[in-house]
DNA sequence: GCGCTATACTTGAGGGCACAACTATGGCAA
DNA sequence: TTGCCATAGTTGTGCCCTCAAGTATAGCGC
């Protein structure tokens, strides 16, 4: 039993490492930024996105979808960063349905002086594991995955 | 600004990919495994595991490392399904200190029935996205990821 | 045998997220 | 204009997980 192992196919060994690995991975660096600056990754990587942003603001659903949260999920997770005086909320004139959020000078500072140490966990994690050309393979293959919620859905919905 | 974009490094592509697939298959799967049997992803895998074990049991601390939960979310995870039936407690003879999970028949029945969507919703996700060789690819480059907390530790240790 | 530390597990408290239900606004068609 | 549906966002509820603290057993030096 322990040579003669049933032979698993690969989209299954792909899948559980990759969900091991993210547990794995992100318990690490989770903990470290929550450690070191008070930051949820979700927290960080919202942050990120306003900083690349158009006036550094995005609306809430927008901002939903890039970070693959529910809408529900955005409300809460903006107004953590609200109370902390990261972000600040912005109406639109347009349209008085959406409201924007929009990073504040404080909450650039804060991405700022985080991303050096995150930046460098990331680093440690990945470039220790992988040569120059895994990384673009690697890259270039995640890629490929659903990235938001609908892409996901489409492709387990044809079933009878 | 849309075409002159800033070159990123490719460590953090992946990073970011890899947080944004994880989120949205993970959603949808789960999702999906929940509704049509209601098990969490963590639940099916444990189930998983027992039934690749020797004697279908294993140590709850094993079981937390193999998923990569902490000793209480397995406590808690194994409560859920102790209280379906799914498995069960047996102690051990040699350590007073230590429980196995046992899976039962109706969990290893319980098993089998969610495998088949579930495994379905896994091919569909992957197999229509990448060939067969660049699935061993993936699978070789993700294993080489951290499997365990402790692995993700001591990469983020040295800092002074 | 007596402490000391390590290990296995449980429990209380709290945070993050989803789902469902709700409000409010926009846009379109008759 | 009125009705109807779509979209943006919020709130109540509940699950899952973590951390911190606590209990119980094991193993070891003395």
């Amino acid at each position: 039993m322990a040579t003669r192992t049933i032979k698993r196919p690969q989209q299954i060994d792909s899948w559980v490492s990759f969900l091991r690995a993210h547990a794995a991975i992100t318990r690490e660096l989770s903990a470290q930024l929550q450690r070191e600056h008070g930051l949820t990754l979700n927290d960080y990587e919202v942050l990120l996105h306003l900083s690349h942003a158009e006036g550094g603001r995005m609306r809430r659903v927008d901002l939903a979808q890039q970070v693959v949260l529910t809408a529900s999920g955005i409300t809460r997770l903006l107004e953590g960063l609200e109370r902390s005086g990261f972000v600040c909320k912005e109406t639109c004139a347009s349209d008085a349905r959406v409201s924007y959020a929009k990073l504040t000078g404080e909450g650039a500072a804060k991405l700022k002086v985080a991303a050096a140490t995150h930046l460098r966990g990331i680093d440690e994690l990945f470039l220790s594991r992988y040569s120059g050309s895994e990384l673009t393979t690697l890259a270039e293959l995640l890629a490929r995955l659903p990235l938001t919620g609908a892409d996901c859905k489409t492709s387990s919905e044809p079933c009878s």
